[in-house]
DNA sequence: CCAGTAACCTACTCTGAGTAAGTTACCACC
DNA sequence: GGTGGTAACTTACTCAGAGTAGGTTACTGG
């Protein structure tokens, strides 16, 4: 088997066990076995258990950032953007449940002093949110536009995390309660004020119009 | 040494080892010396690594939930609860840098199936938040009102994470980002809404007023 | 047919979680 | 002032699983 195709399967299997069992209860030699291959070979590949979970774990956040990126760019109005971002990531999150069980273990390896790599992928998610801000509010010093960055990053994260436990909570509904949410929160700080409450997809039809959210948010897919 | 203290001691050493080295890295051997005890007391009083971890992360938990509910006790209009508490709630990450790089590690516990007794924290913290948001806009669905919670939970998590790499910005700073941020978000949904811009604390001169968000938002202690 | 090398395996070591079976220290009670 | 009882503690293990040393197969170009 080719090296990429093996390092493939190798991600692939990982990303199942990660999941399956966590972390800590993964074991390399079930990967290995998975793989149909012994375990010093995830060791030559990877290095490590942490060096084998990091690479899983950027695989699934490049996905997660090719995946938000392209449903912003066929987005025509900013709350267009807002809307589609948060739409496709919550999406992607149900249609990868795997990855994002793994994702959630993040923490794992980024806590010792290991933040390295974990800087970059940092500043990659970052990198798709703030220069939407910046756009928005281009009178807002730099040091708050990283701060509401931020903020919403974790909002998201922590939503996505809930909805696990509320899987009556439609992707659709988490992207209306951020978007409304953030564009309210937002607006006073607009330079060109937009009209309208908060964003609505302008896309025909199909995905339905988030209104007010004071209204029954709950409309099942 | 009485039960009561020395597990106290066990807590605060496990505080220590797992904030310097991580939870993989920290031995309980090593947790054990420090006790100046052997191992075995530890899985006496706690039953596992997990448990002490556990308890230990409770213990910070509640130590949080206790100085957040104290500070907007004191508080007087809905806008200054909110204040005090993002206040309150930031300074304690700033005072107990131990607990905090201990509360970082909870998703190692949550992962696998764990969740009970997280469940339960986790009602907890949103128990502070909730009924806040329900008071203020009595209007909004209770689907809405736990979805906004989980929302700035998330996002005041995500802030102090950031904090530890941004020591420029002040407790003082955050707590106004995510003032003015929700703020900012909620009041459309107001039931009576409230006049002013962003809210700020009404506390005589001490803490300085947060003022609109596109001034320059630094202010060194 | 024979290097040379890439992909792979067997068979270990070693650290650290968790445990079994004791030992000491102290107390109540007669 | 010994004696049963028990709470607090220890030593000395087992055992799983991360990580590694060193060899084997299998395919390539010459």
């Amino acid at each position: 088997m080719s090296r990429a195709d093996r390092e493939r399967q190798m991600l692939d299997m990982a990303e199942e066990v990660f999941a399956e069992r966590g972390y800590r209860a993964a074991s390399m030699e079930e990967i290995a076995e998975r793989c149909g291959v012994s375990k010093p070979m995830l060791y030559e590949y990877f290095g490590s258990k942490d060096g084998l979970l990091t690479a899983a774990i950027d695989r699934s956040k490049a996905e997660l950032y090719e995946a938000t990126r392209a449903a912003m760019d066929r987005a025509t109005t900013p709350q267009d953007v807002v809307w589609r971002g948060m739409l496709a990531y919550f999406e992607f999150m149900d249609a990868h449940s795997r990855s994002f069980a793994m994702l959630l273990q993040e923490p794992l390896v980024a806590t010792p002093a290991t933040g390295e790599a974990i800087e970059q992928t940092r500043r990659q998610q970052s990198g798709l949110i703030a220069p939407i801000i910046a756009a928005l509010a281009p009178e807002m010093p730099r040091p708050a536009v990283e701060a509401y960055t931020e903020i919403i990053i974790g909002a998201c994260e922590r939503l996505a995390v809930w909805r696990l436990r509320h899987p009556e909570v439609t992707a659709h509904d988490a992207a209306r309660y951020m978007t409304d949410f953030t564009w309210n929160a937002m607006r006073h700080h607009l330079q060109a004020p937009v009209s309208g409450p908060a964003p609505a997809p302008d896309v025909p039809g199909s995905e339905g119009s988030p209104d007010d959210l004071t209204g029954p948010p709950h409309r099942r897919s």
